[in-house]
DNA sequence: GGGGTGACTATATTACGATATGGTCACTCG
DNA sequence: CGAGTGACCATATCGTAATATAGTCACCCC
């Protein structure tokens, strides 16, 4: 269920192609394992059998392949997130829920998947497309759920949507941005909770 | 009007002595004109006509000089926030008069004095007794003005005080460390002004 | 013509000896 | 005794030559 195509970066030949799905396939596992620096592109050619020119047929560069990687990273988080709000019965609820799943997956990328993780905090400081799409697409599911809970009566209406979803975006940003995350783990806990109740505490009608 | 002495690093020697002055000022020359890290004790010894190991008389380490600028530096940013929150006249615009003068003071080191902005920066990693002082004593001012909003009848009463005041620092904390505000500086302008409503919002009655 | 490659270049990275730096200490001198 | 220091050590940093890597291109072969 994490198929997600969600952001795709620029490519190169054909888009669905079994050596493209190999070469992915082995990045993913080289990435995750040495590193995307220590990983060389030569690496990759070899684990599929192939030559690097032929790699570059697919991918326009190294990063190219990285972003892919760290697209699938950022999708899996999303769809986490998603999962962890389908059943809430509130907005607020699934307020919390959402900023809580975030860290959690954040974290857990950070600890469990070091390697990994540091693409993605590559890919933020860069910006890469894949992590600016990451973020339209969490303040959209910020937006939508604002939005439900105005519908319901939960939250307060005269404030302009896109302000209150920005401003609401703007206090998860440095739990949410992996590059950010790193230097607030140890904080992450705790300011879920309290910041997703002074964030419901602004949404009071 | 900036020698508040608050935020003291571990000394040696005598605190109070010529020698240890002639040795912070020749560091604050140093530090700021040639960068923290480019400075060598070896340097700040000629410059002061002594030899190097005297210098250790007075300080621990390399390290406890560069606190004491980097005290020094965040002081006069606490006495500007301090000047500009002194004629609001309400807790409401005191606080969005904090957060903007903490934004323009740290956006303004940067761009104008960025050695400093650097040591102070590197502080924050470490993180350094001063920059830990330096974050308490804002959080000191948060809770100072949300006292003052609630006796005014400005801002709920229900929300634990502390919860409230570490929350609201949780949300300026990005643009208030060095660290952090590095990454932030192109959102920090419009960041203040809706991250100010919406700390403000959550305060309402 | 399209799948596939070896050989090439310019730049990045490494390895490592030479140098510089933070920090200490026994010591001198007045 | 206390202001002050040169000589010293361990580690960090730098300069640089050698190596490795990202990326390209002309070309091959089915």
């Amino acid at each position: 269920m994490n198929k997600t195509p969600s952001f795709v970066p620029q490519e190169r030949g054909p888009s669905d192609h079994d050596v493209r799905t190999q070469i992915v396939k082995a990045a993913t596992e080289h990435f995750s394992h040495f590193g995307y620096e220590k990983t060389t592109v030569s690496d990759l050619a070899k684990a599929i059998g192939f030559s690097k020119a032929y790699i570059y047929k697919f991918f326009g560069s190294k990063q190219a392949i990285g972003e892919v990687i760290c697209s699938d990273c950022l999708s899996t988080i999303m769809t986490a997130v998603g999962e962890a709000i389908s059943d809430a019965s509130t907005a607020s609820e699934r307020l919390r829920r959402m900023f809580r799943a975030i860290v959690k997956a954040g974290s857990d990328l950070f600890f469990h998947d070091r390697k990994l993780y540091d693409i993605a905090a590559a890919a933020a400081s860069g910006p890469w497309p894949s992590v600016q799409a990451y973020e339209e697409h969490i303040k959209q599911r910020i937006t939508e759920i604002i939005v439900e809970g105005r519908d319901s009566g939960e939250f307060e209406r005269k404030t302009p949507l896109d302000e209150t979803a920005n401003a609401i975006y703007l206090v998860m940003r440095p739990y949410v941005d992996p590059l950010l995350l790193q230097h607030n783990l140890d904080l992450a806990a705790e300011a879920t909770a309290q910041l997703s109740s002074l964030i419901l505490r602004s949404l009071a009608p």
